[in-house]
DNA sequence: CGCGGGGTACGTATGTACCCCGCGGTGCTATACT
């Protein structure tokens, strides 16, 4: 292992978890790493592709990150180590790179989840006796399976299909629901889990509230012209990145928007001038960040907070990369968490599900999406939607052929399970939204708050942040322990099932329950009314 | 859920208050056209 890390890749030592890691998927084991971008995640995976038989297989979101990967393997192990297959490439350029990996010259397969929708790709790979699997950014399972890019949520079956070689699964976004919902949708068999390196002493902290829509926009700009460069700004629309851009511009930085509405040719622009040092600030949506390894990005700006605490690590963690002071701001408003909430309001209208469950129970086979949205005249999205809710409700199952129902439903028992399966997932996104609030909101110590989601300790207060600064964080040293209940510990809520606890303060715990989402619990009233067991 | 734009009522200055409506994030792939 370590000869194969020096030798073809130039490393004299790896990094904790990354050796733990290899040894393991080597063994035969799943694996899930969760590690923060810039930590060595692709390490694993390169190494243990050379120590185990056959082709690894790397399923990786982004088309245009993908290109980068193969670039980057083929310096280390020659041209042609790599390839990858996709639309982008041209029929002919996809045959010659199957027929490399089949000829054993490439020992890397990069796609994207959508490519093992496709019969003949998992044909293909099922022909190849794979050595490995590694399914890359892979809390998207989690956050994009459910309508927004599907075939996410069917890469567990496709693992099947594969005859279920190793399979280790990448992160940078851990909090402990997410880790299990991967664990569970990818079907790793008992896997070892291995976080680190979420601590990130160098980054400071900081939140600044706001009441006023107006003041909130200029102190975005002032803290940006203020801050060391480059750095990054977040924003919530496509048209804020344009507006804040072109009002940084006029203040003299070179600055440039980014969101997903632009061209091509426009991101890759914007991309690229960043990494190369030509711009000082990019003003972006979500839609900037995974590709974005530039080590000496010395600030990151919120104009509204995001969709959940772990979107915001992953955000904030994209600067202070080389080790070196950087600092992270999220300028808060309330009022903003309205627009997350809206963005994860989504309800199927309850014809459409009954048109959906009567269509599937007149099917004679299984049944595609994309075939079903046909035949009803539907969108396609919204067929997607409301059939993986019915799989989420165990109404029906799916495998690579389509879906089918279980058992004989009655359309309107249909719409009663999707709204329930509807209702359980906004009980959670609403949850992931209290819990960014209360990091805005908090006065405790702000790094302590963050590492302590990421189900890991830190000694608090960190003197390197907002609250450790003005004070608030040494106020009320917050215990590790309340009475009989710990971190991460599992328990039981007489109402509410299953959960995990998230964070212990001096009267209160955060559960994770996986039905209902983040509950705040008065340590009194659990005491009192005897709510929780462990278990 | 909250914001901003456009229209209207009020009732007589050329503004102010209010209501209604539309809008808002993340990417892949196949296909048609230049």
């Amino acid at each position: 292992m370590r000869r194969i890390a020096e030798e073809r890749f130039g490393w004299t030592t790896l990094k904790p978890g990354q050796e733990e890691a290899i040894e393991e998927l080597v063994g035969g084991r799943d694996v899930l790493v969760v590690m923060p971008t810039g930590y060595g995640k692709s390490a694993v995976y390169q190494v243990a592709a050379h120590l185990l038989d056959g082709p690894t297989v790397v399923i990786s979101p982004l088309i245009a990150l993908q290109a980068d990967q193969v670039r980057h393997l083929d310096r280390a192990g020659g041209e042609g180590t790599a390839v990858a297959v996709n639309s982008a490439h041209s029929d002919g350029a996809n045959a010659r790179a199957w027929e490399s990996v089949a000829a054993g010259d490439a020992e890397f397969v990069f796609l994207a989840p959508e490519q093992l929708a496709r019969q003949e790709v998992v044909d293909e790979l099922a022909a190849l006796d794979v050595g490995l699997v590694v399914v890359d950014e892979a809390h998207c399972v989690s956050s994009w399976g459910h309508d927004f890019r599907p075939d996410y949520l069917r890469l567990g079956a496709a693992i099947d299909a594969l005859g279920r070689p190793p399979v280790v699964a990448l992160t940078a976004t851990g909090s402990a629901p997410v880790r299990d919902e991967i664990v569970e949708r990818l079907g790793l068999r008992a896997p070892r889990v291995l976080v680190g390196g979420f601590d990130r002493p160098n980054i400071h902290l900081s939140v600044v509230r706001h009441e006023d829509a107006d003041a909130k926009r200029r102190a975005v700009v002032e803290t940006t012209l203020d801050a060391a460069k480059p750095g990054l700004v977040y924003v919530a629309t496509r048209a804020d990145t344009e507006r804040f851009a072109e009002e940084l511009r006029q203040s003299g930085l070179r600055a440039a928007a980014y969101h997903g509405g632009l061209g091509a040719r426009a991101r890759r622009d914007v991309h690229e001038a960043f990494l190369a040092g030509e711009l000082d600030v990019v003003v972006a949506t979500s839609a900037f960040g995974m590709g974005v390894d530039k080590p000496d990005v010395r600030f990151v700006v919120h104009g509204d907070i995001t969709e959940s605490l772990d979107a915001y690590v992953q955000e904030v963690g994209r600067s202070g990369r080389d080790g070196r002071p950087a600092s992270a701001t999220l300028h808060y408003r309330a009022e903003d968490l309205g627009l997350r909430a809206f963005f994860a309001s989504g309800r199927p209208k309850a014809e459409r599900v009954r048109a959906v469950a009567a269509a599937l129970a007149a099917a004679d086979g299984r049944r595609t999406a994309r075939t079903l949205a046909d035949e009803l005249d539907l969108p396609t999205r919204s067929v997607t939607m409301i059939l993986n809710l019915l799989v989420e409700a165990d109404a029906a199952t799916s495998d690579d052929q389509g879906f089918t129902l279980r058992g004989p439903v009655d359309p309107g028992h249909a719409v009663d399970v999707v709204d329930e399966a509807v209702d359980r997932r906004r009980r959670v996104d609403e949850s992931r939204r209290a819990m960014v609030r209360r990091y805005a909101e908090t006065s405790r110590c702000r790094r302590a708050f963050v590492v302590e989601y990421f189900g890991a300790e830190v000694p608090e207060p960190c003197g390197n942040c907002d609250t450790c600064d003005r004070g608030s964080a040494f106020e009320e040293a917050e215990p590790e322990v309340a009475g009989e209940y710990r971190l991460d510990q599992s328990v039981r809520h007489r109402e509410w099932g299953d959960g995990r606890v998230m964070s212990v303060e001096s009267d209160r715990l955060t559960v994770f329950f996986e039905e209902e989402g983040y509950r705040v619990l008065s340590l009194e009233a659990v005491r009192e009314g005897d709510l929780l067991t462990a278990s």
